[in-house]
DNA sequence: GTCTATAGTCAGATAGAC
DNA sequence: GTCTATCTGACTATAGAC
């Protein structure tokens, strides 16, 4: 049965961002369950593998559109089209984001190992948003655009009465404003920003409403 | 002697931000300052205690500047002189925002009991900012503009080879952006931020630099 | 103020029966 | 796959001598 492996992710998961990933026990988790810790024992080798497990479609999903996004032309629809592939995406791991959020230095200590691929797949991309030959104040704006949207997607309890629609559409404008991107054409101000402009070529799959 | 509770808030605050509050045990802290774990107690009741004594300068920091600014009239030089004492406060203690970014759940869990007075703060300066009879979309453009100057602080790692000016005034300059805040009287594009536009009235030691 | 010693607890992890 | 039983180790915290 996969099944007993997706109610341990998903119990630890819960877990992981109401307590924080040290506090909380794998008993906590299996009692959860409704199994022993011997028997989670059989499903993840350890604590870490289990954390990594759940993190890791978020990693995955990053470096993929990581990868992608960098190969595109750098013109300022392209970037408004990444910002929001990337909302998008991050919007699609809301409760990964928040363990993140809550307990980076936990969850970056577990993925020390591959951390390096990770931040290398960051930096590509603050730098290919930033710009060719970018100064000092164009790299900070690339990295606080991409910080933007992973912050305030966090800040529930500060953001209560704002609706997904609001939310999405502010962040991706709050990010290209950071990044004085040009508003997009035909845009008024506050008005919903189209999906992508004149639709950039790009793989299948990047992007994709849910 | 003073100075050892002070040498331990040192040590612990550095071993916080290092290696995580949970994971941290007192033992570490004694043996780095050279005391044991019961001489420790001597001067902190508890772990818990500890982490308060550390994480109060800014708590206290961010209220009283909140207060303050909340009494303020709204006007756009105003709210970023606002923006501008609350990124100069925060990069006054920068190694306590650093570990309250690492590790934003367990510190928030030990000032459980403060919590809802500093949310009370925050939510007030949001609201202030965004002005009166704020949307959503105000509200949101608010915390983000407030989170910018947070998070991309504590990316030391991704932004390196970046002078203290360059990130103190692009910080305030995307935060000015986010809040769709007109640029300052006489500003450049990409030239320094002047400390404050035509000095709004404020009381004295708020925003002062170091 | 600092020490030693220790109480009390619970974590992560393993072995082996079923 | 799940269980019981158990090990090892480390933690916070306290008591009391110096």
């Amino acid at each position: 049965m996969e099944d007993t492996r997706d109610q341990i992710r998903a119990a630890a998961l819960e877990l992981f961002v109401r307590q924080g990933y040290e506090v909380t026990s794998l008993r906590e988790i299996a009692d959860r369950v409704g199994i022993t810790k011997a028997s989670l024992y059989y499903h993840y080798p350890s604590k870490q593998a289990l954390l990594t497990s759940i993190v890791d479609p978020l990693v995955k999903g990053w470096e993929r559109l990581g990868a992608e996004v960098v190969a595109l032309p750098q013109t300022p629809e392209h970037k408004r089209f990444a910002l929001d592939a990337y909302l998008d995406m991050m919007l699609g791991h809301r409760a990964i984001v928040t363990l993140l959020m809550r307990d980076a230095g936990a969850v970056l200590a577990v993925f020390a190992p591959t951390v390096d691929n990770v931040t290398a797949t960051v930096r590509q991309v603050q730098r290919w948003l930033a710009g060719p030959e970018p100064s000092g104040p164009d790299r900070i704006r690339a990295q606080v655009a991409l910080d933007t949207i992973g912050v305030a997607m966090s800040s529930g309890s500060l953001l209560p009465e704002v609706t997904e629609d609001d939310l999405r559409t502010t962040l991706l404008d709050a990010a290209c404003a950071v990044l004085r991107l040009p508003p997009p054409a035909g845009g008024a101000i506050g008005a919903p920003v189209p999906t992508v402009p004149s639709a950039p070529p790009v793989a299948p799959g990047v992007g994709g409403r849910r």
